[in-house]
DNA sequence: CTAGGGATCAGCT
DNA sequence: GCTGATCCCTAGC
């Protein structure tokens, strides 16, 4: 395991929209290089709904062919064409069948590398992201419960009725409660996008998204260099990170390159690779 | 711990 | 075109 520390990029003077934002050529490196430095830097997502954003915490990098953990490792698909295309845009995919992961694509086009997104802090839009969250997963949760009238679906799903934003697990023991330390209202905050898939899902973060422009100041869905002191002091934060082997990885363990801010509450259990018994 | 669910792709016909 | 193994996960027992 390696350590290190990580001193983020000042947020300079300029346009507040664009104060912050990464350049591409940051990108156009390795995904080894470009993952630890990417720790306390902030994605946020503008949708009609209002902005969320989150301090990343935990990455993992994914290099291109000669990575067999990659998803570029057998060539170019339509899947993970964007990881093929220009640095500083997001791969999104879909997984499990129920989850989205986000990755960040690196070096130039032709070379497939990535930076999988795994676990943020949330420090904009927590209710809007803990709504997000506690939608669940319609499908799997509404499922088919009745005609409910033909061609009258609702997408947003409003669980609650008279009861506002009282999530429905008030009924649930409270000892559980206690147990996981989830408060009233929901998930934890540091529950709200600990994981690649939470984080999708506290954002926001579809299929549409794939593809998107992290680097331009217009896409609803960008990357900015670092969180703002916000105390009015010059400088930027010093984040001490460490190194290890990546989740739930077969082949390609042996390298540590999953990074993670030391001591975050926000970053994910560590699962090492268990075969799937059938 | 395990079930769940959809997409993907190698390998086959 | 089809089949079945796989997948970088999460929620709920």
């Amino acid at each position: 395991m390696g350590g290190g520390r990580q001193r983020l990029t000042a947020v300079t003077a300029g346009s507040r929209a664009a104060a912050g934002l990464m350049p591409r050529d940051f990108f156009d490196r390795p995904a080894q290089e470009v993952a630890p430095e990417l720790l306390g830097c902030v994605l946020e997502h503008e949708t009609p709904d209002g902005l969320a954003a989150v301090a990343l915490t935990e990455v993992e990098a994914y290099a291109g062919p000669a990575d067999p953990a990659s998803h570029a490792y057998r060539g170019r698909t339509a899947r993970n064409a964007v990881m093929f295309g220009p640095p500083g845009h997001a791969y999104v995919y879909f997984t499990y069948g129920m989850h989205f992961c986000m990755n960040v694509v690196c070096m130039p086009p032709g070379t497939a590398s990535a930076v999988l997104l795994r676990a943020g802090r949330v420090i904009a839009g927590e209710e809007l992201a803990r709504r997000r969250r506690a939608a669940r997963q319609p499908a799997a949760a509404v499922r088919p419960a009745g005609p409910a009238g033909l061609g009258t679906r609702d997408p947003r799903v409003p669980v609650d009725r008279a009861d506002g934003p009282q999530p429905p697990a008030c009924a649930a023991p409270r000892h559980a409660a206690a147990r996981h330390g989830a408060a009233r209202h929901g998930a934890a905050a540091r529950d709200l996008a600990r994981g690649p898939a939470r984080l999708c899902q506290a954002l926001g973060i579809g299929r549409e998204l794939n593809g998107a422009d992290l680097c331009d100041p217009a896409s609803p869905l960008r990357l900015l260099a670092a969180l703002p002191r916000g105390d009015g002091l010059p400088g930027s934060p010093v984040l001490p990170w460490r190194a290890g082997p990546r989740v739930g990885v077969r082949e390609g363990a042996d390298v540590p390159w999953r990074f993670w801010l030391d001591g975050e509450p926000t970053v994910s259990a560590y699962r090492p690779h268990v075969p799937r018994r059938r």
